[in-house]
DNA sequence: TAGTCTATAGTTAGTTT
DNA sequence: TAAACTAACTATAGACT
C-alpha cells in the first residue's frame, strides 16, 4: 500500500503566504491554543481571558471565570510587582490613582445614570499604566470558549 | 545503567492536588500557552490579547499589538455575526447603543478634563454585550509577553 | 470548508542534578 | 528553587474526504 501521507512536516516560523493553509492553519491552532487556556484553568485554578482577532477580522475569545471578569481584573490591578524602594514609591502612586478612579467613578455614575437601564451594562477602566487598585476575584463557574466560525 | 526517568506521565485533567506540582506545572504550560499565542500571530497575522492570573493572583499577559489595543476592539466591537433578519434586528440596536456611547463619551471626556493630565490615559469602555462598534485595527509592532516571575 | 487520517514535530510530567 | 533530562504524550501539517 502506498505511504498516503508525509505525516507531519516542520514548518518555517513566518506568515505563511498561501491564504488557503492559513485559514486552515490558523483553525486548527485557535481551537488547540483556547483547549490549552481551558486546560490551564482547569489544572492549575488559573484565570484566563482571550482574545482572538482572526487574519479576517473575525472575534474569538476564551474567559473562565469571564473575559470581562478577567479584563477588569487586569486593568484595574495592572501593576508591576517592584521590588525594594521602587515598590514604595509606585505605591503611593497607586493610591492616588486610586483616589482618582473613586472620584471619577462617582461622578461617571452621574452620567450613567442619563441612559436607559438596558444600556447600563458599562464598564469603566481607568489605566494609569502602571496604575489602580485589584477590584476582587470571586470564583465562577467555568466560562466557555465563545466562537464565531470564520467561514 | 539504571532507567532515569519514567518520561511524561499521562495526567488526569482535575486540578493538581500537590501544591509544589502545580506551581511547576503553571509555569511550564503558561509559557508554552503564550509561546503558542505568539506562534499564532506570527503564522496567521492574528491579533491577540491573554491575561493569565495564576493561582497565587499574580497576572502575566500577552498582547499583539498590544493587550489594551485588541481589548478595545473587542469591547468597542463586542457584536457576534448574525445572519439573515436578525441580522437587521441588532443592526438597529447596534446603531442606537453607538449613538449612546458617543453622547456618553463627550460627557465622560469632560470630567477626564479635571484630571491631571499624567492620569488622563484612561479607557472609557462601554459593553451593551451586544453592542458599540469598531473603533480601529491599526497594525504596530510585535507586544512582547509581559511575565512577572512565580516565585 | 469542516472532519479524518497518518506520521512526525513539539510539549511536558516526573525525575535528576 | 531552578534548570536539565528523558520518555511519553499531545498537537498538528499535509493529504484526502
Amino acid at each position: 500500500m502506498v505511504r498516503k501521507s508525509k505525516g507531519r512536516q516542520k514548518l518555517e516560523m513566518v506568515k505563511i503566504p498561501n491564504e488557503s493553509n492559513l485559514m486552515v492553519t490558523f483553525s486548527k491552532r485557535r481551537s488547540g491554543l483556547f483547549k490549552k487556556a481551558s486546560e490551564l484553568c482547569t489544572l492549575c485554578g488559573a484565570e484566563v481571558s482571550m482574545i482572538v482577532f482572526s487574519p479576517g477580522k473575525k472575534v474569538f475569545s476564551f474567559g473562565h471565570p469571564s473575559v470581562e471578569k478577567v479584563m477588569e481584573r487586569y486593568v484595574s490591578g495592572n501593576i508591576p510587582q517592584n521590588s525594594g524602594a521602587f515598590h514604595l514609591i509606585e505605591a503611593h502612586r497607586n493610591a492616588r490613582v486610586h483616589e482618582l478612579n473613586m472620584q471619577l467613578t462617582q461622578k461617571f455614575l452621574r452620567c450613567i445614570n442619563l441612559l436607559p437601564s438596558e444600556n447600563q451594562n458599562i464598564f469603566l477602566l481607568i489605566n494609569d499604566s502602571p496604575g489602580g487598585q485589584p477590584i476582587g476575584s470571586g470564583e465562577e463557574k467555568r466560562g466557555r470558549p465563545r466562537q464565531n466560525a470564520e467561514s
